[in-house]
DNA sequence: GATCGAATGTCACTTGGTGTCATCACCCTA
DNA sequence: TAGGGTGATGACACCAAGTGACATTCGATC
């Protein structure tokens, strides 16, 4: 692709990914992390739309895999038994990026902004989630909120399992979650 | 309270949402707001900690209120009937800004920034919820699922209601809201 | 009416973000 | 092999959000 060092957009994220680790988002100015990539600002601009987004690139990957497990799941499970087998392509996209997850989730923990722009990638990703669902004859209303309680589901169990030590724990604690908004709402 | 004109703060926020209503979010400046409420940009920012956040000041009070419902709510209440009692109280506090709510909502729907922000606060709001319900005895788990569903609930029943045209139907919208997140979790 | 404190103004500065044009490295083709 | 085309990068100027430091203004109070 590039004519120059390759990967440009790679560098940029991992220079960003360690000078926020190791002097804080905030403290971290777009310029620095040109420089440690050997760019300039401006180029980095032209790969990330802002400065936040270098920490959410993965989250288009993420979308993908889930949304490919609602449509591979049996024609006649319902939205959340849908979901559910979407959560296991997701567990295996994580299976060996607990280390990464565990130091992106502490620098965005660090930062109200950046929870900000994670928050609307989960929404986005919810709303990619409601589509799909209603691809499957899911009406629009339950697919709203069957998309919304999965979302949250895989947001706590996501929080869980970067705060505790054994990577393979994600599709355990999933459902350990999901079983827990079952009996939340039934009552 | 101010020695000059007096509600600064309130003439800030007026200006705030005819400029952003008549020119839109990006192309209004806040020293733009701040001419028009006959103050200076460095006032505004004494006031509201960014430019988003003028249009985010009711959220304390609609926390409030929910809480306050949540706590009345009857001892022996699960979590889901003491958060609905929370709903009475919220459905009250808009009966008569109905008008005001969907301008509101209009421009937050133009501008992601604002989706963020609005995301973000109603994670602050699920995150009082969660505490209100501890303090009853839930337990943290149940707690963080009930709020995070409950919020939900009410963030898609508020979508609703701005969007059509019965102020006093905000009530009925979340209960439909929640009877629809029973139903399709419980399958 | 001197003084005090809170609210507001002034000013300079940093940084995120953008528009525009120049430049560079490579590829293709004559 | 010279030259032109093309996409990636750099250079530079610029705007607007946000902040820190200090000055000013008004009203209250003694």
């Amino acid at each position: 692709m590039s004519r120059w060092e390759p990967d440009a957009e790679g560098r940029l994220g991992k220079a960003a990914i360690t000078l926020f680790a190791e002097q804080g988002y905030d403290e971290t100015t777009v310029a620095e992390i040109a420089e440690a990539a050997g760019l300039t600002k401006r180029t980095f601009f032209r790969y990330f739309s802002d400065k936040r987004e270098v920490l959410f690139n993965g989250s288009h990957e993420l979308a993908e895999r889930w949304i490919g497990g609602i449509e591979a799941a049996p024609e006649d499970a319902g939205p959340m038994a849908a979901v559910s087998v979407g959560l296991d392509e997701v567990a295996e996209l994580f299976a060996d990026r607990h280390a990464f997850a565990r130091l992106r989730s502490r620098i965005i923990a660090a930062n109200p902004e950046l929870q900000e722009r994670e928050l609307i990638k989960l929404q986005s990703l919810a709303g990619a989630i409601q589509a799909a669902l209603v691809d499957r004859g899911v009406s629009v209303n339950a697919a709203i909120l069957a998309s919304q309680a999965s979302v949250t589901v895989f947001h706590v169990a996501f929080a869980h399992w970067v705060e505790q030590d054994d990577p393979a724990a994600l599709r355990r604690l999933m459902d350990e979650s999901l079983e827990e908004l079952r009996s939340v709402t039934a009552a």
